[in-house]
DNA sequence: TTTCCACTCCCCAGATATAGCGAGGGCAAC
DNA sequence: GTTGCCCTCGCTATATCTGGGGAGTGGAAA
């Protein structure tokens, strides 16, 4: 546990002062040695397509992963990204083909048969994962996050919160919320409602709605109206 | 720090086999005694305006908040939104009238001067506050806040994770998958490219994508393309 | 006080999406 | 070897959205 450890807390700390993408590298590498496990892995989700992370998974996985665009078919980015609690691979949902294909390539590239992920949120719909790798029997693999798992939340936690130091345009505070009538249209809009319909429902004239929407598409650097609402929902300005 | 505090244990222990509200709201107050502060509070805070929370702030004071709509000044809300690290209140701007007002109407319910909240986000942009609030100066408060930031990040995590447990409609996640194809439509529809562009983009007609959305809308029940793509975001079938 | 911003309303033309038909090849499972 | 799903292509007409203008109120901040 945190605070018993003196090794944990020294690495810890490393963290805290790293300043560079390299620092964490470097301390996710001490932190899987500590653990004495496979891998050890931060993993930015970003819109886009844009993702990256750190960790100590091979460079040839890396780009295997990148390239084959495997974060859309990955079954551990899908499965947290629905839930807020760490999860064991094992609860995952590998029964699709594609899924099993890419548990056996991932197999071939050295990542193990344990895998533990911890969904972590920023704002503005900022989504990373962040993984501990290993390959053991379900037993030994059990006792180990069941024993470590407020660590690794916590560790968790402190990777995001240098990943989200070092994104730029992440810090300048975004003050560029949508007014209320703005909310309104794109809730409205993300259930499916029609403008003549939004309209109605908010009871004004169709012209004003869709000032309300050229407004928030503004905002929200939209090409159009599908864009921001999958912009305002990515932003968790409005919720669905 | 955890894993030293033997009654701390036991009250997290207590908090992770809680099975309502009333539990939490037990719990809040352990920890409230635990740590000797004046208040201990988890707030759900709902885009739509719904809110609950259980803590230790006074029956009056959540009343006032509540039908004051206070979360829409809140700057404790507010700039929380914004962040993902834990924060002292004394960071956070009550420059604007309406946010000062709001601080000498919570002091005379009782709130304490000193605050430290920390955001909590969970899937489909759930969003809640843990508070720890008392009332002494500065350096004191500083020196709390350093020495038990990472028990009430913890906490915070384990409060939502209960939070999460109670809400209906939040647990159920059906897998309607859709085929590769429809996701590579819907992906570049959420961002913002017209028809035409996707088309291009996935090197097919135009008619051959219509299918694909169709298809897509169908299978996700969705009315049009724009409730389509926020269904297939909102089910994480999409990552935007 | 003035300046900003949110909110409300109006017209019109062109671009874009939706809805209705239908058709064939490939691949996998039952 | 039939059934079902996925991928691909076509046409046409109507509904809807987008983009270009302009205009007035009220409230809050500078």
């Amino acid at each position: 546990m945190l605070g018993t450890d003196k090794q944990l807390e020294s690495i810890l700390s490393a963290l805290e002062q790293a300043d560079t993408l390299d620092g964490m590298q470097s301390v996710s590498e001490a932190l899987r040695d500590h653990y004495k496990v496979d891998h050890l892995v931060y993993h930015w989700v970003d819109s886009a397509g844009d993702q990256y992370g750190c960790g100590t998974y091979s460079d040839a996985w890396q780009d295997q992963y990148l390239s084959q665009n495997y974060v859309r078919i990955d079954p551990v980015v899908q499965g947290c990204y629905q839930r807020f609690h760490p999860v064991d691979w094992k609860r995952l949902d590998w029964s699709s083909k594609a899924a099993r294909e890419f548990l056996r390539t991932s197999a071939e590239y050295g990542v193990g048969n344990q895998g533990y992920s911890i969904p972590i949120r920023g704002p503005n719909g900022q989504f990373a994962l962040f993984t501990v790798n290993h390959n053991c029997d379900d037993a030994e693999w059990t006792k180990f996050t069941e024993e470590n798992r407020r660590d690794l939340i916590l560790i968790a936690h402190y990777f995001n919160e240098k990943a989200l130091e070092f994104e730029p345009g992440r810090q300048p505070i975004q003050q560029s919320s949508l007014s209320p009538r703005e909310i309104d249209a794109m809730t409205l809009l993300a259930m499916g409602y029609s403008r003549a319909q939004v309209a109605n429902s908010l009871s004004i004239s169709e012209h004003t709605l869709r000032v309300y929407i050229e407004s928030a598409r503004f905002k929200l650097g939209a090409l159009n109206t599908t864009h921001a609402v999958a912009r305002a929902m990515s932003r968790g300005l409005i919720v669905v």
